[in-house]
DNA sequence: GACAACCACAGGATTACATCA
DNA sequence: TGTGATGTAATCCTGTGGTTG
């Protein structure tokens, strides 16, 4: 099942780009990457490798943080949510400590347990949302449903929300405190199960949803990301592959006038090696090389490609 | 075992708000 | 102070996989 469960992850964050030229050695194995490698160019080449990031954490952690189960073994979940709602207040989250939060006041109609904040209504309000789009959406927009809006310390109550014209989305800004554990979160395990979502929700005293959210938009930030880092890692191959093929057909040219100049001298010399550049790891091999199969590549040592590592930035 | 209905959750696209230069 | 740019929380929609009857 797990195995299932992962080969979809890796089917969603391998990146769909079609970008196939090297990318796809990466993105085969996110769970248990292969170890670093410099790109090797050709050994005749002096052009540098494209710089690679590390690979971040995350992106081996899969199955790691709550290990009963994968992030998303919903059936297992279920079956084990009272019990394991029960245990949940931060037990298994040791980063999960001494949150100053910015809280709602005490009397806020919050239920308070992560277990109560499970309620079926809160737990995927987008299935039932959707299918339910228009007068659910906008009834839930306007906070008749679920008072979605978590204002911060001082900040309006469900009253102002739903005030301005019925319409309006409060939008909550998550506090520095706030945006770190769910960061240290995220580096953990890139996505939550229930028990893992509940009891950040109740340590940074935001509802489940919100951490749900937010987890949601980080993924996407962070794919967002990493295609960028591809595009540029996949120009600068380019570029590479550019300059060397300019290099080389100036060499053919040198050879050929060469041959025209001193045709005897040219008859000694031993016969030229055949070069052939592997599409995908960026080394040339001689024809021999070529033929032969390798271990690792179709030639030698695979690149991998550069991985996003850092969160986006910030502006401040 | 095959099937349909349902549920939960993921990603992608988008909107709307908050903040900053 | 007004405004555009940017970041991001939140929403909507759709697809997928698991469970259940």
């Amino acid at each position: 099942m797990e195995m299932t469960v992962n080969a979809r992850d890796q089917e969603q964050h391998g990146l769909g780009l079609g970008l196939s030229l090297s990318l796809s050695i990466a993105t085969a194995h996110p769970v248990e990457p292969p170890p670093q490698r410099a790109i090797s160019v050709a050994p005749i080449s002096s052009h540098p490798a494209p710089p690679m990031p590390p690979q971040p954490q995350w992106w081996s952690g899969a199955g790691l943080f709550f290990s009963h189960s994968s992030g998303t073994d919903r059936s297992l979940e279920r079956k084990q949510q009272p019990a394991a709602l029960a245990a949940c207040h931060g037990h298994e989250m040791p980063f999960l400590r001494g949150i100053d939060v910015n809280r709602a006041p005490a009397g806020e109609a919050r239920r308070g347990s992560c277990s109560e904040d499970e309620e079926p209504a809160a737990s995927s309000p987008n299935s039932t949302l959707s299918s339910l789009s228009g007068k659910r959406a906008a009834a839930t927009r306007s906070g008749e449903l679920e008072g979605d809006h978590t204002p911060r310390a001082g900040g309006g109550s469900d009253d102002e929300d739903s005030g301005a014209g019925g319409g309006s989305r409060k939008k909550l800004r998550l506090s520095k405190d706030q945006a770190a554990v769910l960061e240290e979160s995220f580096k953990e395990h890139n996505t939550l199960n229930p028990k893992q979502k509940a009891a950040l929700a109740k340590q940074l005293n935001l509802k489940p949803r919100q951490v749900e959210v937010w987890f949601q938009n980080r993924r996407a930030r962070t794919k967002l990301k990493q295609t960028e880092v591809d595009c540029e890692f996949l120009k600068r191959c380019c570029e590479t592959l550019t300059e060397e093929n300019r290099r080389l057909q100036r060499e053919v040219a040198e050879l050929r006038a060469l041959k025209l100049i001193a045709p005897h001298q040219y008859a000694r010399m031993p016969p030229p090696t055949t070069l052939t550049m592997c599409p995908s790891c960026e080394r040339l091999a001689t024809a021999d090389e070529a033929a032969r199969p390798a271990p690792t590549g179709p030639w030698g040592p695979v690149p991998v490609r550069p991985v996003f590592v850092d969160g986006p930035a910030r502006r401040s």
